[in-house]
DNA sequence: ATCATGTTTATTAAATCAATCAATTTCATT
DNA sequence: AATGAAATTGATTGATTTAATAAACATGAT
């Protein structure tokens, strides 16, 4: 169906947890967890994986809890997509594994279309900051979304 | 992982045969599926979406076979992928599914965003004609299937 | 030392995808 | 009509991925 993964769309949420707060705020895992109705078994893993990353700071212990490493403006969704997504590899083609069973073997034609399609779509994803969210969820939208 | 399935990397490589061979040329499903080292049970339903979503004619009987309903040049990557993958829809609340377990219900401040993306790469896609394609694939070799 | 926190790993359940098989319908040809 | 090559459809299996849960472990301010 070429969606994202919910544990995607949980992580994006939990950016935006903190990106609301301000850059230096630390919370809990558990405050934003509830805040935005995220499963609390799942809630570990993704906290890990944007450590992980780089895209959150954690700190155990009393009073610990999640912050975010820089300012908003400077973190995309395509920060969250590729740590969580992996590499965006549109076609098996760009994995290089695309050659076995493919007639065209390591010259196939289709690659590198698949490859300006996979660009176009990382560039979006890069121009969209969590200041812009933010923002948008202040009510104030920056920009017209306007979707077929 | 964010990729295409099989199909519609198949469902490509059966357009693409029939690009190569010319508009008004039909060709038998067999020779395709050989040609192009697709999984002969898998042929078939490949054949069937491809002529739902009237990107192929097929004839049965005798002498059937598909051919393209139109040139080339009009058919894109966009119409292999949206009827393969359905409409591209990157987050669930694109679909009106992510409304019960949102924080931020029907206004998700994400959502333009997915949006944006979406379009972005749609745009990308509709950009590619199969015309496209077999310029690029002409001067390629390609396996032989008789040696495989 | 302790307790509230994050970290990690193993497991289960559900959904999706790839591939196959078998039965059916179509239709040019004879 | 009868034939047979070809497309169409439905049911099924196995593999892979994803979602979710639970439990054991590590950390560090107090």
């Amino acid at each position: 169906m070429l969606k994202i993964n919910r544990q995607t769309d949980y992580a994006v949420r939990v950016v935006l947890a903190l990106a609301r707060h301000g850059e230096g705020v630390r919370l809990a895992s558990r405050e934003i967890q509830q805040e935005m109705l995220i499963p609390p078994a799942l809630m570990a893993r993704i906290v890990a994986q944007l450590a992980r990353a780089g895209l959150v700071n954690t700190f155990a212990g009393r009073d610990g809890g999640l912050m975010l490493p820089r300012h908003p403006s400077q973190i995309t969704l395509k920060d969250i997509v590729e740590a969580f997504e992996g590499p965006v590899l549109l076609s098996e083609c760009l994995q290089g594994k695309g050659e076995k069973d493919c007639p065209f073997q390591s010259n196939c034609p289709v690659r590198p279309k698949w490859g300006r399609v996979q660009v176009a779509m990382l560039r979006e994803m890069a121009s969209i900051t969590f200041e812009d969210l933010v923002l948008e969820s202040l009510g104030i939208p920056m920009t017209i979304p306007s979707f077929a």
